[in-house]
RNA sequence: GGCCACGUGGCGGAGUGGUUACGCGCCGGUCUGCAAAACCGUUUACCCCGGUUCAAUUCCGGGCGUGGCCU
């Protein structure tokens, strides 16, 4: 079972209400939420919610690490295989919809880039600029530099570096890729879609809350770990805001402001990404998502 | 009551007698190992009426509204 959906949409409730009720576990595909030191932050279940049912890959990660989808597939892999052993349901969670299509569809077999190599390549876009990879790329792997965007930073370095990792062009390697680690045959897909009113309140009155349990403790502990700002997790919604109204930059109000503007961004590319990446899924309202997939369980019933 | 200033798209904010600044928000989209990231696109604008003009959001007059000062 996957379920996904916007940030605040009430994922983690449906799927611990499901994994109690039909006995299972629940595996996360959060990107975030795999983080140790964000716990509040991220709105990970809490400890209660863990002793309830078992839960897998929440907060399993140092903020130091940089976690990647290739990590969290064969995190995922395993905790599969562990609830096939102990005969439950594997019901994945989580709002990142990379992982779910590399879940899905499968991902490249591309050899681990090195640290160097990652290092080096930052270091010349930092130094050179987009445009002069975006050139470059253009020389070594032609159709990858026509299919990016001139100013996409983020993929054109990947292409770079794969190339100066492998000596093979990054869209060779997307030519092949390994079988998927789940048949989408034999998964439900489910997004839960509130209204987005909704959803806009929610995730306002959900910010409040995590100030109230504490959030600014928690980014205070993360700040004074001195970490590079340019870490996955120093990028999580809040994080970045939180810190600067630490540092004295601007209010408690403003930081907050902008943390939740963040998050409706967000959450609007959740919707789209899965309304044109993920084929086949069910978008249903959180209200219903229970019957539906309960429906859909057992195919005799409506 | 008098004087002055101003009225531009959801908001902020330029500007021009003819070719729709721009920013933010909203909305839509891209996506193969940092994805809560990175990137792209779009958006019923010139308060109302009359005049001048080939042409007015831009000039002139009036009205209405807003703000400031004065009585």
């Amino acid at each position: 079972m996957l379920i996904a959906g916007p940030t605040a949409s009430g994922k983690s409730a449906l799927a611990l209400d499901l994994a109690a009720r039909i006995g299972g576990v629940v595996i996360n595909a959060d990107s975030m939420q795999v983080y140790r030191d964000l716990r509040i932050i991220t709105a990970r279940p809490t400890p209660e919610d863990e002793a309830r049912v078992p839960h897998a890959l929440y907060g399993h990660v140092d903020a130091a690490e940089n976690y990647s989808v290739g990590r969290w597939c064969s995190d995922a892999a395993e905790a599969m295989n562990e609830s096939r052993v102990r005969g439950l349901v594997p019901i994945i969670t989580g709002g990142t919809g990379l992982y779910y299509k590399a879940l899905t569809q499968g991902l490249s077999a591309i050899p681990p880039v090195s640290a160097d190599i990652r290092a080096a390549t930052r270091a010349r876009l930092a130094a050179e600029g987009v445009e002069a990879l975006h050139a470059e790329l253009a020389s070594i792997d032609p159709p990858a530099a026509a299919r990016l965007m001139p100013r996409d930073a983020t993929r054109i370095t990947r292409a770079i570096e794969v190339f100066a990792a492998t000596g093979r062009p990054l869209t060779d390697w997307h030519r092949e890729g390994l079988r998927p680690l789940l048949d989408p045959q034999r998964a439900i897909g489910l997004f839960l879609m509130p209204d987005r009113a909704v959803l806009y309140a929610r995730i306002a009155a959900r910010f409040d809350a995590m100030l109230e349990a504490g959030a600014l403790d928690e980014v205070a502990a993360l700040d004074a770990r001195r970490l590079d700002p340019a870490l996955p997790a120093m990028k999580a919604h809040g994080v970045p805001w939180l810190r600067r109204h630490l540092a004295g930059d601007l209010s408690l109000e403003e930081a907050a402001e902008e943390a939740m503007r963040d998050t409706r961004r967000y959450t609007k590319r959740q919707l789209t990404w899965f309304r044109n990446q993920m084929p086949g899924w069910d978008f249903v309202a959180p209200e219903a998502a229970r019957d539906h997939i309960l429906g859909r369980l057992t195919p005799g019933a409506t």
